[in-house]
DNA sequence: ACAAAATATGTTAGCGTTAACAATAAGCTC
DNA sequence: GAGCTTATTGTTAACGCTAACATATTTTGT
């Protein structure tokens, strides 16, 4: 009316009247057609598609979105992906919800809770119909963010004993303990536990091996902690200075297969026999640990699984529906191998 | 006007119109706050950073992105998150990239042509300002996709001869040129080539080996190629296939550490003297390569800068500057080590 | 002191899609 | 064949935000 500046049409963008035009038909009907459901006569599908695929028609998940209240999206945190653990972990959540047409929306926190909280906020933007975290220990100002909007949650990783709350994982704690009750088995008595990146499951695990230690009456283990990010390379600086510190050791759990793995090369480098002089073991199970010479004991985790049952588990309260279970426990596997 | 029902308010969503309510101010002044860059009084600004805080206000991307014409969000086609090579090339993207308050949205190929085409639709939906695609070898649809919004695409891992396509890498096949040049020096004859997952980038590693072969004169190598996805349990079990075959062998080029890894581990096993009796060399040079034992010769690939020049040349492209260059070489590294 | 320029804020109309209706055509019951 | 249901298609008004203007308000130059 007022004569203001049209706005300059962006330019090449085909949009969903553009197929109505050229189908001969309404928007509604080509919204419908594409997104399956609604009933509409095959001819009109066929002449939809047709021209829908002539033009180059690509849905604009932004408009859809703000029109329907559904964005078709799900938020997902993990620590990191340079982590197999968690990359697997994706991996399943992928397979289920990409199933039902949803998009993964993932950010890493680096293990930092209060990064957790920013990259949190930043995924809020795209309108999550979910939110996927890893773990059970969240900043207040985080779980606040996700009460205003009654968003979905399910965490992964850990079993959370908060009511209300969904969690799909295995007991950290007894992982530790089944280590400590491998070592009392294998008749080692001076054992050691070497942990990095001291994230919440990391000190849960630590805390379960020295729990069952004095539950089958051993001395509590040497422990070696220390913030950095786990690598192959601190795995060996840290046997170092395990073995400087106390040269009696015979056994030592390393929190993860990576600082396992890296004890386990030096001491190969070092001419120290494993597991006659030392036992190793480490936490995860990743694919190279069972190759390894001699083959890393481990306890072999389900985060493929987790990711899947997290995704269907999330998928369920989305849909209005109510999970079989709060709190899914899919348990984890000690596998004794030739390093303990 | 027509007695129609009013649409139910999705309950508890903060809009920036509350915000301004609360603020005393109008919706602009909230967008602009928000975005930063206009200029408002620090009065105004802080009222209206006050009244987000307190009603938990969070932007969003979908109705910005519909009104702007930008969505701040940059799709990501990766063959896989399993190898830790497109990892760090991710880390380095987003290090580039968050900065600039651009969003990944990232999807994997599985290293099927037609899967990127299938999965570039999707994030196409997201109306992305711009595209990153690993390797040069595209369907003849993705480059379509990519042709009607004109988007700005680079690509990375490989270096483009294509005039007007824009490319961050290095050249796989020099890579492999390199493995038989060092081959060559340490005097290995009777050399072999074993590739798994033979995407275009192993293939042009091959190629490259076998050409520098040919000009220092060496025999053509023995190869071995399998489709399958590389793991260190491949490792292991091509290497007995290639003992079987060729008993006599000197040094294998695996075309990538897993495999090597996997097969440093069998030698060890099968009591096989690396590099005496067999010489081994992997390529990419991930994080535990350094510290097996003996340590595997490898070649070095920088794909965290791979990463971070690609986004930076993604972001000049979308803010229509012209990068300094089309086609960014960034080398790579052999590292001889005890291996060979 | 007064126009000109710069700064700060507000108004309006979409962006591309879908929910909620409305309308029309076709099929069915008895 | 009237009256009802069902199947198919269309119309209109949002969704939450920002571009493009318009309108104060202040600062600056001379």
């Amino acid at each position: 009316m007022a004569g203001r500046k049209p706005r300059m049409p962006v330019k090449g963008r085909v949009t969903i009247e553009d197929v109505a035009a050229a189908a001969g038909t309404s928007m509604i009907s080509v919204s419908r057609a594409f997104r399956g459901s609604a009933r509409l006569s095959p001819d009109l599908r066929a002449r939809i598609e047709k021209a829908a695929a002539a033009l180059g028609y690509v849905p604009d998940r932004a408009a859809s979105a703000l029109a329907s209240a559904r964005s078709m999206n799900v938020a997902v945190l993990v620590p990191s992906i340079t982590n197999m653990v968690f990359v697997e972990m994706l991996a399943g959540i992928d397979a289920v919800l990409s199933e039902e047409r949803y998009q993964i929306i993932m950010a890493t926190t680096n293990y930092v809770p209060a990064e957790e909280e920013r990259q949190l906020r930043g995924l809020l933007a795209f309108r999550p119909d979910g939110v996927l975290l890893t773990g059970i220990d969240h900043l207040p100002g985080t779980l606040n963010l996700l009460k205003t909007p009654a968003l979905p949650v399910v965490q992964m990783m850990e079993l959370s004993g908060e009511a209300g709350s969904y969690s799909v994982g295995f007991s950290q704690d007894e992982g530790g303990a089944a280590i400590a009750r491998h070592f009392a088995g294998r008749g080692y008595g001076r054992t050691g536990f070497v942990a990095a990146q001291l994230d919440p499951r990391t000190l849960a695990r630590g805390a379960g091996f020295r729990r069952a230690l004095k539950e089958v009456g051993l001395d509590a283990p040497y422990e070696l902690l220390v913030p950095d990010r786990s690598s192959v390379a601190l795995g060996a600086a840290l046997l170092d200075r395990v073995l400087e510190e106390r040269p009696d050791i015979e056994a030592v759990f390393f929190c993860n297969d990576d600082l396992a793995q890296g004890a386990l090369f030096h001491c190969q480098r070092r001419g120290i026999a494993v597991p006659q002089q030392l036992a190793i073991a480490g936490f995860n199970d990743l694919p190279a640990s069972a190759w390894t010479v001699p083959a890393l004991s481990t306890v072999a985790t389900p985060r493929y699984e987790i990711g899947r049952k997290s995704a269907e588990m999330l998928l369920d309260l989305m849909c209005g529906r109510t999970p079989k279970a709060a709190r899914l426990d899919l348990g984890f596997t000690l596998h004794a191998r030739e390093s303990t």
